[in-house]
DNA sequence: GGATTATTGTTAGTATACAAATGGATTTTG
DNA sequence: CAAAATCCATTTGTATACTAACAATAATCC
């Protein structure tokens, strides 16, 4: 007749996906902010994925990126203030926004490539070689 | 002397911890928005450990949830102002704030654990048992 | 005991995120 | 061809999240 009570949902928060998830998450912006203070995670994740594909209109670059329409909006409404992308009207297509990254946008993003493979070293540092495999394996299945 | 052009700095956004670490947050959190829509997750964090821990003060809560002084002043009033959580001086100590759950919060609380069980189990659902273990344990240690 | 230091909560400002509504443009369909 | 459906970008509103600065209070140290 002992143990706990049968009313007292059990229930911990700590263990659970959800909060590691954002606790990590946290970690890795936390050290993301520290290596590169000018920009941040999201900024530079459409930066990057613009100079990957060279140019993309707005809302293409938000699903290339997981942003929906109103947050890439505005991750490329600063983009372009500081001069690191352009922002065209697409002859074709009127609705159409089209994105390209200018000279200086590049050159940032060419400079900023080793900083954000280090970022990435950083935030699996507390993982061997086989458990950082195995968490970016895990971590695709959950997308 | 074939090869990728030397001047292309190597990256690819998809591959990266922070990106996916992004979108599996994401999925998780649009689960539980969709399994318990009146309460954000951060919100259910919060009261959960309230309820966990019978009482703190503010930011021992927000310490304790992994949210910044100013973050949880905000989820603490939204939690207050829905009569889940109540908020009382501190005799002992005038700067404080002692929060409380209400009956209604706790069972609220109650009533919501089984579904943030579910919700759980949803976000590790494409995992296999093993691998939902091996999952967590890398993730505490990102923490 | 008085000055220094630390802690608590608040406020302001910036930056994701998402939902929902809107308007304009294009495409599909009947 | 005209109506309907779809797509693109914008806007509004709400909710995290963090930084920085602030006032009030408490604790510590010399």
């Amino acid at each position: 007749m002992s143990g706990q009570d049968d009313n007292l949902p059990s229930y911990r928060l700590d263990p659970q996906v959800g909060f590691l998830m954002r606790r990590a998450n946290q970690r890795h912006l936390a050290l993301f902010a520290q290596a590169i203070p000018d920009l941040t995670s999201t900024q530079f994740a459409a930066l990057a994925k613009l100079c990957e594909l060279g140019q993309a209109t707005q809302n293409a670059l938000g699903r290339a990126t997981a942003m929906d329409a109103a947050t890439i909006k505005g991750v490329a409404d600063r983009l372009r203030k500081r001069g690191l992308i352009d922002a065209a009207p697409d002859p074709e297509d009127q609705r159409r926004r089209t994105l390209t990254p200018t000279a200086e946008g590049r050159a940032l993003y060419a400079r900023l490539v080793p900083t954000a493979h280090q970022i990435t070293a950083a935030t699996l540092d507390p993982l061997s070689e086989d458990e950082r495999a195995q968490f970016l394996d895990l971590l695709q299945k959950l997308t």
